[in-house]
RNA sequence: GGUCCUAUCGUCUAGUGGUUAGGACGGCAGGUUCUCAUCCUGUAAACAUCGGUUCGAUUCCGAUUAGGAUCACCA
């Protein structure tokens, strides 16, 4: 059975990035009929927020990820949520000094801070020295008799070659003398990540420890890990990085890395899965649209490309006006009436969706486009002070219109643009300023049928 | 700097020991059109470099270069 787990600390708003990484857990563990949990990774009391856990299921809820274990959601490894296991991880850091695989460390971290300085002033990577390795039983003992602050240490011994095998990259060796003492338990009583992400990766039967290629380096510790508990070891995935446009980390220095800014653009949850679907994954037929579940039926971890791909929200945006283009009308109607949290007019956004259908590529595209329905132009683009004779004609023309729908009104204006002798290029750039304001619109006539008459001449007669 | 990862158009990618190296976004140029958009057509644009292996390498191997990740009592 299949088990992935999307190791979430809840440190802030949702990140793409993490959404990225929690899509191979959901789409593999479905394509194997296995199972996906959420597990709370949140050990860092300093950097732990209050609501974050709150917003990181609302953000699975709205993508529909929906998991099958987690701490709303127990199942038979509860709990989910790491600061609810510290005894779990004390018993197996005990464990680990006793088989003298982990060591307590009394170093302050004046020493620590003046070791790390020496050995970098030296150029050399600062590593720490197992000082305290060579303390005796006898000492340790007393020092915790009187209480003293500690951590404990992961013993890595020297000149050894520690491998992995990762899924995408293969197997993959570590010189040991370049792998530092990991604290594996904090002074307060936590475990730091890597302790704790073993063990519950072990108790929680995870198959697929799939986490980002910013790991692969410290994956020699989980390695040692396991082999120093005696555990089976999962298959380990590290999945590409998404990229800022100059190839580094995203970030929101360079680009938009919170979901609810997707949200409040307007974007389509299942658009931003398909897009991050073709980051370092690509569909069999060249396909770009396709659905999660189609994801889910050709998925594996094995054709995924290790480059960190760059986020291109061009690319993401034109897959966003193809889905919205590809919605049924009365969809997408209900789609933008609920963007706009239902404070348009329902009826009016549903007489202009159609026209609009093909203009947008984001739900909040469609009020800088439609504003005019709601309200009369106050300032206009193009400056129509000379042309007041124009609009009283059209007036006049307009006002004999009985039948008042799109293409009555069309063949009389266009009648007129002729009788008057003016290109019609102009003379609907002008009509399109007095009735919108502005020099881009939707389709005329049939914004001019939705306004009605009575509001058009009003429009016209400024 | 040490360690580790990676290398096909600007971007996302397909692909092969012999191909006109394909597609998508974006760009550019046209067409359709009352603007914009949609739609359609066309077009420019890539195998990082240097060595091997080979009859032949973009493809296999190595080195170089470049980019990235990581080096906390953060995850």
């Amino acid at each position: 059975m299949v088990r992935t787990r999307a190791a979430i600390s809840p440190t802030g708003y949702p990140h793409i990035g993490t959404i990225y990484q929690a899509l191979f857990d959901y789409v593999f563990a479905h394509r194997h009929k296995g199972k996906f949990i959420v597990r709370i990774e949140d050990t860092d009391k300093e950097r732990t927020v209050a609501d974050a856990e709150e917003k990181v299921f609302m953000a699975l809820d709205w993508f529909g990820l929906i998991e099958d274990e987690s701490v709303r959601k127990e199942g038979p490894y509860k709990p989910y949520r790491q600061s609810d296991r510290l005894d779990i991880y004390k018993k197996y850091a005990d464990d680990l000094i006793n088989k003298n695989k982990a060591y307590y460390c009394f170093c302050s971290k004046e020493r620590l801070d003046k070791l790390r300085q020496e050995l970098q002033k030296k150029d050399k990577v600062p590593m720490y020295d197992k000082h305290c390795l060579k303390l005796t039983k006898e000492e340790i003992k007393q020092k915790l008799a009187k209480n003293e602050s500690y951590v404990i240490r992961l013993n890595v011994p020297n000149n050894i070659q520690i491998k992995i095998k990762d899924e995408l990259r293969g197997e993959i060796t570590f010189e040991s003398n370049s792998v530092d003492d990991q604290v594996l338990m904090k002074s307060d009583g936590y475990p730091t990540y890597f302790l704790a992400v073993v063990v519950d990766d072990h108790l929680m039967e995870i198959t697929h420890m799939v986490r980002g290629e910013e790991w692969l380096t410290s994956s020699a510790k989980i390695v040692l890990l396991y082999e120093y508990f005696g555990w089976k070891k999962p298959i380990f995935v590290h999945t590409p990085i998404i990229r800022n446009p100059d190839r580094s980390k995203f970030s929101k220095r360079q680009g938009h890395t919170s979901v609810s800014w997707y949200q409040e653009q307007g974007f389509l949850p299942e658009v931003i899965l398909n897009y991050l679907s073709l980051m370092g994954w690509s569909h069999p037929d060249g396909k770009e649209i396709f659905s999660l579940d189609e994801f889910i039926k050709l998925f594996d971890f094995k054709d995924i490309k290790p480059i960190g791909p760059v986020f291109d929200l061009i690319k993401l945006e034109w897959m966003n006006g193809i889905y919205l283009r590809n919605m049924e009308n009365e969809d997408l109607r209900f789609k933008i009436y609920e963007f706009y949290k239902k404070q348009l007019p329902e009826n009016i956004v549903e007489k202009t969706t159609p026209l609009i259908k093909e203009r947008i590529k984001k739900l909040s595209d469609y009020l800088p486009l439609c504003e005019f329905f709601f309200k009369a132009p106050e300032k206009f683009e193009v400056d129509l002070a000379s042309k007041k004779d124009f609009f009283r004609k059209v007036h006049a023309e307009l006002e004999k219109v009985t039948d008042w729908k799109a293409l009555t009104i069309g063949d009389s204006l266009v009648n007129l643009a002729k009788k008057l002798e003016i290109k019609n290029s102009q003379f609907f750039m002008d009509m399109r300023i007095v009735i919108t304001g502005k020099k881009i619109s939707p389709p005329l006539n049939e914004s001019m049928e939705i306004l009605g008459k009575e509001e058009c001449l009003k429009r016209l007669s400024i």
